[in-house]
DNA sequence: AATGTTATGGCAGCGACTGACAAATGGCAA
DNA sequence: TTGCCATTTGTCAGTCGCTGCCATAACATT
């Protein structure tokens, strides 16, 4: 139940070639954007450490930055499969919290390591950051779609769908900034950090403006 | 009041010359996106359509969508100016909408036509689509520095100004699509669908979820 | 009118990205 | 195994976004 729902297909000889050389692209990619940054890496430099041309570099990822989409998105993936599993009944927002937290929980020390790659090269690079917002808003629109699909809400005469998305969103941006930026222990303590948030989602809510701080969400 | 809060700064004649060539590019360039789109214009057509070289450009512009994100940009300093400029003790939520109407209300013919412009420019164009949200989470940021400022709450330990700010791009977002899709009649039009999309905010956070559909966002 | 400051143009060059063609490799059947 | 087809890969030429450098032109100041 916790580990990861994408695991590595298997079919013939080529497809297995295509996706070890897919991901030794995007782990060599990785290693050199945290080396030498990612502006000062060039697509050679890529393709030569995984022993391929430029070229072929561009047949696996149309831009330099989907590199880097392509190593978030199989994290989004996980998430959003984990997603649609949940009961329908259950409120959306308890579904997004679980699966969340389930895809977090689901992942090694060295997929958590490239995590905080990630986020770091989202702070140090405006582009990255560009096209994360954007996958991210991709994201939000398909679980919008879900949403609606399950509750029967219009999305555009009813708004709570985008809301719920956009509160997922927000809480999930601000626990990941939190754990960020308090040492980035291991996996239980991003969960744990990610559960005090959303922990503290429900009063802030539903809390009034001017007075009691609400709740609160301490260190992980 | 509802006069645009940004005008043509007076100075020098080399000032004066520098905006308008600015403001020559952004227009020149937001046309030729309109007629053969954002990836078929080049920045070299872009500055020779007013009379300048590519390299100066540039100077003007570091990228080519950095031109879409200036003329964006100017509304949106418009508008975050009328929101540091409303009371601080009303309702964030309150101030926001205000601000966002009254910016709205300020748009001409032309400036509205830009708007439209833009959204649709966002739309066919994924790259454009990633700088926006960039600018549009930049400017998020600010309106929690903010409320944070103005409520004395701690943005860490309570997520209620996060979730404002994401509320209200959540809703702006959702009106102007709205708009958008629903012929982009003039400036009231816009306003009262921006109007309503905000009087369906507030039973759309307090309401519970699987029944009474919540209040509407009828036609503009 | 002389001088300093700033904007501009031209040029060479790097790197991201693409189309086209040829060569190599895996898949499959005879 | 052999031969054929489909797919992948490399090479190459080329476009375009973008930058550093330097000379020149335009404005500003005294």
């Amino acid at each position: 139940m916790t580990r990861p729902a994408v695991a590595e297909p298997q079919g013939g000889l080529r497809e297995r070639k295509k996706a070890m050389t897919r991901e030794a692209l995007i782990d060599s990619a990785l290693r050199l954007f945290d080396q030498h940054g990612f502006a000062a890496t060039t697509t050679e430099q890529i393709a030569a450490s995984v022993g391929v041309s430029q070229r072929t570099f561009f047949r696996y990822f149309a831009t330099k930055e989907e590199v880097v989409s392509a190593a978030h998105n199989a994290v989004d993936d996980d998430f959003f499969a984990r997603f649609l599993a949940k009961d329908p009944a259950i409120h959306p927002l308890e579904a997004l919290r679980a699966a969340a937290v389930e895809t977090w929980q689901s992942l090694d020390e060295r997929a958590l390591r490239s995590q905080v790659l990630l986020s770091k090269l989202y702070d140090s690079t405006p582009q990255l950051l560009a096209c994360r917002l954007r996958n991210g808003a991709q994201y939000e629109s398909r679980i919008v779609a879900v949403i609606t699909s399950r509750t029967g809400i219009d999305p555009v005469t009813d708004l709570r769908p985008r809301l719920v998305a956009a509160a997922f969103g927000a809480t999930m941006h601000a626990a990941v900034c939190y754990w960020m930026n308090c040492g980035t222990d291991g996996v239980h303590g991003a969960v744990r950090t990610i559960e005090r948030h959303f922990d503290a989602l429900g009063p802030a809510l539903t809390g009034p403006w001017h007075d009691r701080p609400g709740a609160t969400a301490p260190p992980s």
